[in-house]
RNA sequence: GCCGGUGUGGCGGAACGGCAGACGCGACGGACUCAAAAUCCGUUAACUUCACGGUUGUGUGGGUUCAAAUCCCACCACCGGCACCA
C-alpha cells in the first residue's frame, strides 16, 4: 500500500526543524565532521534535479556522520553575485538585489522540501554586506602584500552589448549572447597574483585526498615543466633569451622565432634591413582573431629579420632569426630556439623557409624526417653529448650552460594570474582609492564594507566602465593617505571572489571582527569532505585553494589546504541522453517529482539512478522502482514481530551493515540501494522480520529516506528518533555464510554446482565433488590432466578432448 | 596532438582474476478486479533443442592464465578538459 508520504515529510521537517536536530554543536570537546556541498548560484530558473545529486549524497554522509557520533557542519549558502542576475536586472529593470532575495528564498523552500540535513543556522549569502566586508578585507590584504596590482591589458569588448566580456562568454570571436562583432581594447585591469602559488598548488596537491582525475587537471592547467632558459648572442651585439625544456637538443638548433611583440623588434630597429616588411607582418598577425590563428596551426607563418643573426652557443655557427605568430609572446621569454628534427612545429617552419635539418637523438627513419621520438635514442651530432641517453645529456648540458654562464635551469607555468576586476554592478566594489600623488591607496579597514551604491541604471558606460563610474558620490573621494581629491576604482570583483572563502564563513557565519572567529576555525577547519561539478576544478576549486594558502601565509588559518577530501558527482542529463537545458525542452524540476513521489523517493532516485561519480540520463518512469521500494518497507512493520536477531538472519544483517557502511564511504549509493531492496525482498519471502533487526535496517535507511525511515520507527514503538541513534556495527566474523557453492568447472566453464559446508580442505572438497553423480556423469570418459581447486570457490576440472 | 574518463541485455546499471547481467525500469504471462490503476506471483542476453541440454556472448584484434568484462599489448568509438605552452 502507498503510505503516506505528503504527511509524513511534513511532518518529519517540522520536528527537525523545531528541534533543531541537525545544528553543529558548540561543544568543541566532540569529534567534528566537516561536511561540503558547492553553494548554488541562485537563478531564476530555480532549482533543476542535477542541483540535489551532490546535495543527497553528501546528505547521506552527513547523517551517517552524526549517527557516528561525529559533531558534524554540513551548511548551505548562496553564491549570488554575478552575470545572469544582472541580466536580469538590466532587461526587466528590478534592482538585483530584489532578483537576488526572490531566487534565494525559491531555492530555499526547493532545498527545503527535500529534507536535507542542513544547518540552517549557518545560511551565507556572498551579496549581504557582512559577508562581502571580508572579501574586500582579504582583497585588501592581497594588495598590501603586493599580489593584487593593476596591468595594461587586451579586454574583448562586444560592439554591440558595448560591454568588457569575459573570454568564455567570446565564441569565435562573437559575442555568445548577442552574435556581434567581438573586437579588443586595452584597459587597465587588477590582477591577482596566483602564479606566485603556482609550486604550491601542485606540490600540495600530495598532501590531499581528491579523485585522481582532480588532481591531473589541476596539474595539466598549472602546466609546471623544467628546463632552461638559454642566451644566444646576436651580430647585433644583444641577445635573445629563449626557454626550452630540451637543452639536450641544443647541438640541433637551426634558427630562431620570437613573438611578434618581442622587445627586439623595437630596440634593434635600426639594424633591421627589411623593418617595413616585419611590421607589415606584425599587423597582420595582429588582426587574426584567436580562432584565425588556431585554424592556421598547421600554414605556419613568418618573416626572416633581415640582418639580424644569433648564434648557436654550442656549435657557434651563426643561424637565421625568424619572427612568427607561432610564438606566444606569454609563454616562457617569447622566443624559442627551434629544433625542427625533433619539434612537429619547428619542422613545419623550417620546411616552409628551407632551414637545415640536423637531427641530434638517435632514431629510426630518415635524418632530413621529422622525429618526435626523442625520448629513448642515444644522442648524436653533439659534440660532448654524444652518446649519452637523453637524461644524462640533459644533466651534462644544464652543467655546461651554468659553468660557462650562457643559460641556467629554469621552471616555467602555464598557469596566468588572475584577471580579477569586471565592468559590472553587481559584484563586490573594489575597495580601492586611486589619488594622483599617492597612486593606488586600500580603503581604510574601518570603512569595509564599502558598499555597492543604490543605483538604477546597471549598464556599462560607453567607455568601458563599470556603471559604478557614472555615480559621483561613489567616485569622488579624497586620499586616505593624502587628502587630496582622489578617485575609487569603480570595477567590482569577478563572480569566483565570494566563493573563494565562503567555507570559512560557515564556520562563524555572525563573527563581526573577523572573517570567522579564530575558535571556530580551528575546530571545524578543513573541511573533511567537499563534493563539486567537474566544471569548478580549475577555477572555483584552484582559485580557493590559493586564497586559503594566502590566508595560511598571513596567518588567517592553520591549514595549508581547505579541504582534505574532494570528489565529484557525474552529471544528470535529460531523458534523451543529452545535457538538460531550457533550449532542449528536457529539464527535469525537482518539485514536480517530489509532488508525484514525495523526498524520500526522489533522493532515492537521485542516488540509485546510476555510478555516482558518472553521468547519468533522468528515467522518469524508473522512478517508480524507487517509490515502490519505499511502499514495501512501509508495509514491512505487517510482519513485525518482537525479538532480537534471528541466527539465521545474523549473516544476511551483519552483511547487509557492512556493504551500506563501505558503499557510503566510496560513493557507491546504487549499489547501497540496491542491496537493501534484495533485503527487502528477502524479508518478503520469509514474512517475518524482528524489532531489533528492522530497528538495524531503519538506520542504515534512514540517510537515504529519512522521513519514512523515522516515521516507521515510531511507529513501531521507539520513543526516540533514529538521529539520535548510533550506526550499527557488523561483526565480520559474522557476514561469513556458513555452507558456501561449490562451482564443477570442466576446462573453466561452469557445469553444475554444490553446496558445501565452508571451509572444507582441499581434499574434502575433492571427496565430496567425486561422490556427487552429476560430476561422475559429467567427468564420464573423459581424461583428466589437471585439477584446480580454490577453496570455498569451485573446482576446475581441466581435460582432454 | 596531450591529459583524464567510458564502452556489458530493449534501458539505467552490477560484478573489477573464479557462476556475466545483482538491483531497478521496461516487456510478456498469470492472480485480484465488472474494468482500469495499484498490488502480488512467474518469465525475460542471443541462437538452438519437444526436452535434458548445447553453442555464442562484456567495443575490435592479439596475448598471459586451469580460468579474463576484470591483467598485458595494439587499435576503434564516444564524452570531458587543455591545446602553436617550445
Amino acid at each position: 500500500m502507498a503510505y503516506d508520504f505528503k504527511e509524513i515529510e511534513k511532518k518529519w521537517q517540522n520536528i527537525w526543524e523545531k528541534e533543531e536536530t541537525f545544528k553543529a554543536k558548540t561543544d568543541y570537546s566532540l569529534p567534528k565532521y566537516y561536511v561540503l556541498v558547492e553553494f548554488p548560484y541562485p537563478s531564476a530558473n530555480g532549482l533543476h534535479v542535477g542541483h540535489p545529486r551532490s546535495y543527497t549524497a553528501l546528505d547521506v554522509v552527513a547523517r551517517k556522520r552524526r549517527l557516528q557520533g561525529f559533531n558534524v557542519l554540513y551548511p548551505m549558502g548562496w553564491d549570488a553575485f554575478g552575470l545572469p542576475t544582472e541580466n536580469f536586472a538590466i532587461k526587466n529593470k528590478i534592482h538585483p538585489e530584489i532578483i537576488t532575495k526572490n531566487n534565494v528564498a525559491r531555492f530555499k523552500k526547493q532545498l527545503k522540501s527535500l529534507g536535507l540535513s542542513f544547518d540552517w543556522s549557518r545560511e551565507v549569502l556572498t551579496t549581504s554586506k557582512d559577508y562581502y566586508k571580508w572579501t574586500q578585507w582579504i582583497f585588501i590584504q592581497m594588495f598590501k602584500k603586493g599580489l593584487a596590482y593593476k596591468k595594461e591589458m587586451d579586454v574583448n569588448w562586444c560592439t554591440s552589448c558595448k560591454c568588457v566580456l569575459a573570454n568564455e562568454e567570446v565564441v569565435n570571436s562573437k559575442c555568445e549572447r548577442c552574435g556581434s562583432d567581438v573586437v579588443t581594447k586595452k584597459k587597465s585591469q587588477w590582477i591577482l597574483k596566483i602564479t606566485e602559488y603556482a609550486d604550491r598548488l601542485i606540490d600540495d596537491l600530495d598532501f590531499v585526498e581528491y579523485i585522481l582525475p582532480v588532481k591531473q587537471q589541476q596539474k595539466n592547467w598549472i602546466g609546471r615543466s623544467f628546463g632552461a632558459e638559454i642566451e644566444f648572442k646576436t651580430n647585433t651585439n644583444s641577445s635573445i633569451l629563449v626557454y626550452t625544456t630540451r637543452p639536450d637538443t641544443l647541438f640541433g638548433v637551426t634558427y630562431m622565432a620570437v613573438a611578434i611583440d618581442h622587445p627586439i623588434l623595437e630596440k634593434e630597429k635600426d639594424k633591421i634591413e627589411n623593418l617595413d616588411e616585419i611590421l607589415k607582418y606584425v599587423e597582420t598577425s595582429k588582426k587574426k582573431s584567436e580562432f584565425e590563428r588556431s585554424q592556421l596551426q598547421k600554414d605556419k607563418t613568418g618573416i626572416e629579420i633581415k640582418g639580424i643573426v644569433a648564434k648557436n652557443p654550442a656549435t657557434g655557427e651563426t643561424i637565421p632569426v625568424f619572427v612568427s605568430d607561432y610564438i606566444l609572446s606569454s609563454y616562457g621569454t617569447g622566443a624559442i630556439m627551434a629544433v625542427p628534427a625533433h619539434d612537429k612545429r619547428d619542422f613545419e617552419f623550417a620546411k616552409k623557409f628551407n632551414i637545415k635539418i640536423v637531427k641530434v637523438v638517435e632514431s629510426k627513419g630518415n635524418d632530413a624526417e621529422l622525429n618526435e621520438d626523442t625520448l629513448t635514442g642515444k644522442l648524436i651530432n653533439s659534440d660532448f653529448l654524444n652518446g649519452l641517453d637523453v637524461q644524462s645529456a640533459k644533466e651534462k648540458i644544464l652543467n655546461w650552460l651554468e659553468e660557462n654562464k650562457i643559460g641556467k635551469r629554469k621552471k616555467n607555468f602555464k598557469l596566468r594570474d588572475w584577471i580579477f576586476a569586471r565592468q559590472r554592478y553587481w559584484g563586490e566594489p573594489i575597495p580601492i582609492i586611486h589619488c594622483k600623488n599617492c597612486g593606488a591607496v586600500a580603503v581604510d579597514e574601518s570603512e569595509l564594507p564599502l558598499t555597492l551604491p543604490q543605483i538604477e541604471n546597471f549598464e556599462q558606460t560607453e567607455d568601458l566602465e563599470s556603471p559604478l563610474a557614472a555615480v559621483e558620490e561613489f567616485v569622488n573621494v579624497k586620499c586616505p593617505k593624502c587628502g587630496a581629491d582622489a578617485k575609487r576604482e569603480t570595477d567590482t570583483m569577478p563572480q569566483w571572489a565570494g566563493s573563494s572563502w565562503y567555507y570559512l564563513r560557515y564556520c562563524s557565519p555572525t563573527c563581526k571582527t573577523a572573517l570567522a572567529d579564530e575558535k571556530d576555525l580551528k575546530y571545524w577547519m578543513p573541511v573533511d569532505w567537499y563534493n563539486g561539478g567537474m566544471e569548478h576544478t580549475t577555477l572555483h576549486l584552484l582559485y580557493s585553494r590559493f586564497w586559503h594558502k594566502f590566508l595560511y601565509d598571513i596567518g588567517v588559518v592553520e591549514d595549508i589546504e581547505p579541504y582534505k577530501k574532494r570528489t565529484s558527482h557525474g552529471m544528470i542529463l535529460g531523458q534523451n541522453g543529452e545535457k538538460m537545458s531550457k533550449s532542449r525542452g528536457n529539464v527535469v524540476n525537482p518539485d514536480d517529482v517530489v509532488l508525484e513521489y514525495g523526498a524520500d523517493t526522489f533522493r532515492l532516485y537521485e542516488l540509485f539512478m546510476g555510478d555516482f561519480e558518472q553521468a547519468a540520463p533522468w528515467d522518469t518512469a524508473s522512478i517508480k522502482g524507487c517509490k515502490k521500494f519505499l511502499n514495501r518497507v512501509y508495509d514491512m512493520k505487517e510482519f513485525l514481530k518482537e525479538g532480537s536477531i534471528r541466527k539465521d538472519f545474523e549473516v544476511l544483517i551483519n552483511k547487509l551493515i557492512k556493504k551500506v557502511s563501505e558503499d557510503i564511504e566510496t560513493m557507491k549509493f546504487n549499489t547501497a540501494i540496491a542491496a537493501m531492496m534484495s533485503f527487502v525482498n528477502e524479508i518478503y519471502n520469509s514474512k517475518e522480520i524482528t524489532k531489533d533487526e528492522f530497528k538495524i535496517f531503519l538506520t542504515l535507511l534512514n540517510p537515504f529516506a529519512p522521513h519514512i525511515t523515522e516515521e516507521l520507527f515510531s511507529l513501531i514503538g521507539f520513543k526516540t528518533q533514529i538521529a539520535n541513534e548510533k550506526w550499527p556495527t557488523y561483526d565480520i566474523e559474522k557476514c561469513i555464510d556458513k555452507t558456501v557453492e561449490i562451482v564443477v568447472q570442466l576446462n573453466g566453464k561452469v557445469k553444475h554446482k554444490i553446496l558445501v559446508a565452508k571451509d572444507l580442505s582441499k581434499e574434502e572438497i575433492l571427496d565430496l565433488i567425486e561422490k556427487d553423480e552429476k560430476t561422475k556423469d559429467i567427468l564420464k570418459d573423459k581424461q583428466i590432466l589437471k585439477t584446480i581447486v580454490v577453496l570455498n570457490k569451485l573446482v576446475n576440472f581441466v581435460v582432454k578432448n
